[in-house]
DNA sequence: CTGAAAGCGCTTACAG
DNA sequence: CTGAAAGCGCTTACAG
């Protein structure tokens, strides 16, 4: 391992000035940079970040919290109900990677060799004792007490898909009122009238606010919905299949079908499927999220699209001015678009 | 932020004793002990890695490293070929989590303002400036110049579906052609003759391996396959559908598909359902992998499941063994299983 | 069984 | 513009 000691030395420098031009102080002569770099490129050198961090206090790492039924950590991330928030997350490690941000998967307590009773704490204090930076919150499971430690506590956190906020805690969503309404607009623009809501979890904010939209828009245009045509329904493809097979084999007459997510939706298509119902000719079925199975699903979903990208690019910024100390940000509710593909068609033809 | 040194004073002993006990020292009375522990409760203690990673020079630390196109990140992880991979990521995180190790995803370099001109030096840098104890690499790229140089490191590494072996390196994967072969023989005992085989990509060892199982077991039975029953492809799911179209349109008659991996499975059953062909009734597929999709499938898949828990027991476990500087442990050649479910079924019926 | 001291490699006031 | 010095909080020989 290459210290900055032996790279002063080359430069005939001391470690501080060294240490000035890797963090790129003004006050250093262009002369001597240029011997720091010189002798840093034959040296091979790199900053020991573990020193760094001791002596700044600081790690440079942004701590992820997942939401599962047994902590916060990864397990689960593979249901299928998490897929579009692995899309995210992708795109969140692309951001802090710009910001020179490493991630750090949930850090599970340690160190600790008499952890405190309640498990709020514990998590709090392994998240300090790591130096995180900061935590983004994916699909969290809000009722999880940990959440409302780490919102009140003076770690700056993120929460997305969520609308917790406090004095170091912001969030970042999509405005799914408004997808919502698009998509069924949508429909009723092609001529459906019957139509079914599927909105996934009605208690999540996702749900809710998307379901509100669906019913808002639908009052706009004088139509009432028939209570038994909105199915509430876990996020899982599998939990899409099952309401819509419940409701099929009630056999309710629609036209169209609003799901609350792209995956729902996959389900609702294999449950019409097995009532020899096809997509678009004898159901309209319109998705949310426009996950990458949408486009290559057999018809190509019609969805929602959210805006990734600047979930995430608001995300991490949001996180960062929090860290240097800047006044909190506000939220971010980004904005929605429709994708027309071959799910949906009018149902005049 | 409350220190060693606080503890020390109210426990009335020095910053070493404290640090004793809290590393399981045995030198330290029973007494003193307590005295350690009580103080260590009531001031809520936890140790700052920060600094014990400076002093020790190590971080607790596992780096994830992800093929991907432009490079070892997160990026892609979501495609539909990588989703065995992704639950295999949590099996790994719970085993490190038990070690008291923290994943870090794919560092970009950072900390070198002068990176050297090759990306495998530049990537090695960024590992070592991180200290990790060691990287665990995933469904890897194995031309990337990179995995050689880690190779070839000091740095404990393990591939995961390789077999790639050195100093500090070695692997674990399954037995990919013991699966094959259970595979092949689960089809020969249900009287399938013509049986098509979409072994994936076929220049992996994944892929190569699993072929090699169905053609020895092809031979072995007597039977000499059609080398246009042979159609290698990518690993996403749509590389399957699509590679399926282009034979199905060959109109080639078989009663059963062997696929490489489920995602393949899946969208090789997309294609048999455009062309009106129904699984099992007109044509039997078995899968590989056994991911979570295989079992709600419609009908359930009938796959070789992969001892995901051995796998990356076996990962943690080795890469731990050469963190502590024990000999480089032997490859973990984890076994198969078949599941027979719905998708395939005797020949006469 | 326990403490005083040195060291991990870096950064940042403090002087000049 | 640059260096000497102190500090980040921990751990581990070294003595006793």
């Amino acid at each position: 391992m290459v210290t900055s000691e032996q790279v002063a030395r080359l430069a005939g420098v001391s470690r501080a000035t060294v240490s000035r031009v890797l963090n790129g102080s003004s006050n250093v002569s262009e002369e001597t940079r240029k011997r720091i770099y010189a002798a840093i490129a034959t040296l091979g050198y790199g900053t020991n970040i573990l020193t760094t961090g001791a002596s700044l206090n600081r790690s440079h790492t942004i701590a992820l919290a997942l939401s599962s039924d047994d902590g916060l950590n990864f397990t689960h991330l593979t249901d299928t109900r998490y897929y579009f928030y692995l899309k995210l997350l992708q795109y969140i490690e692309r951001e802090a990677a710009k910001e020179r941000y490493d991630l750090l998967l949930p850090p599970l307590p340690y160190g600790m060799l008499a952890p405190v009773d309640d498990p709020e704490t514990t998590y709090i204090l392994a998240l300090q004792t790591k130096h995180v930076s900061g935590v983004i919150a994916l699909a969290l499971n809000s009722t999880d007490p940990r959440i409302q430690a780490l919102c009140h506590s003076s770690i700056p956190s993120i929460f997305v898909d969520s609308r917790l906020e406090g004095t170091n805690t912001t969030y970042v969503k999509s405005d799914y009122m408004d997808g919502a309404r698009q998509a069924t607009e949508h429909l009723l623009q092609l001529g459906h009238r019957r139509i079914a809501f599927f909105p996934g979890e009605a208690i999540s904010i996702a749900g809710a606010e998307r379901l509100m939209g669906c019913q808002q828009t639908m009052a706009h245009a004088g139509l009432v919905i028939n209570p038994n045509f909105i199915r509430p329904s876990g996020w899982n493809l599998m939990d899409g299949y099952q309401a819509a097979m419940t409701f099929l084999n009630e056999h309710h007459d629609v036209t169209a079908i609003v799901a609350g997510s792209d995956m729902l939706a996959l389900g609702i298509q294999r449950a019409l499927r097995k009532h020899n119902l096809h997509v678009p000719e004898d159901i309209s079925l319109i998705g949310f999220d426009d996950i990458d199975l949408s486009e290559t699903n057999d018809p190509p979903l019609t969805t929602i699209r959210q805006d990734t990208q600047a979930l995430s690019e608001g995300a991490v910024t949001r996180l960062l001015q929090m860290t240097r100390g800047e006044k909190t940000p506000a939220p971010l509710i980004a904005s929605t678009q429709l994708i027309v593909r071959a799910s949906t068609r009018s149902i005049q033809k």
